[in-house]
DNA sequence: ACGAGGATGCTCT
DNA sequence: GAGCATCCTCGTC
């Protein structure tokens, strides 16, 4: 089975797009100033099948995006201080998200260094990794498929992977819906 | 290496 | 008013 394009990235259970994230890249270009990391660190939130989901209990204020189409970016604040990204799988109405959680830089780390403050972890937490691409609320609800943050294809072969229960997570804290590349 | 605690603000009950 | 899909610093071992 062959992938034509990033739409069909996304196409599918969110707990089978969510670890074939892992090894694609995401790119951010605001003022000509570019930074790009591949992942290797997600989570899947499965809407209203799972308590944990912010679109458990339906749409709010907070979570209109993840009723957007597949592809649509849901930014949220973390603990009043941090963004967290996610990308829409759901589409039609279906709240179901990926949330980045991790990625390595491949491109502009010195513009991550500077948004972050500092030279090293500049992208290994969900907080970190928003924080060190430039995505803020602003950008919730934009497409990664047309908008300044953008999902690109894997440039190699995935990588192996290993699942593990979410973190952070008190409801459905034992599913096993967050993969990391494995080291 | 690991754990405790503080910063900080918004969402929903 | 409670509870966070977190991060950082500073203790201690």
């Amino acid at each position: 089975m062959s992938r034509s394009s990033i739409v069909d990235l996304l196409t599918g259970d969110v707990r089978e797009v969510a670890p074939r994230l892992l090894g694609c890249r995401i790119r951010t270009r605001f003022d000509d100033v570019v930074t790009e990391v591949e992942l290797t660190e997600v989570e899947a939130y499965a809407g209203d099948e799972d308590p944990a989901s912010h679109a458990y209990r339906g749409m709010t204020r907070r979570n209109v995006a993840m009723f957007g189409p597949r592809g649509t970016l849901y930014v949220y604040r973390s603990y009043g201080i941090h963004w967290c990204m996610n990308i829409v799988t759901g589409g039609d109405g279906i709240p179901h998200a990926v949330l980045l959680r991790g990625g390595r830089p491949i491109r502009g780390r010195p513009a991550m260094e500077a948004r972050r403050g500092r030279a090293d972890r500049l992208t290994d937490g969900p907080g970190k990794l928003t924080e060190a691409l430039g995505v803020t609320g602003a950008h919730d609800h934009t497409s990664v498929l047309t908008g300044p943050v953008r999902l690109l294809d894997a440039l190699r072969a995935p990588p192996a992977v290993e699942a593990t229960p979410r973190i952070g997570v008190s409801k459905a804290a034992d599913e096993p819906w967050r993969w990391v590349v494995r080291d």
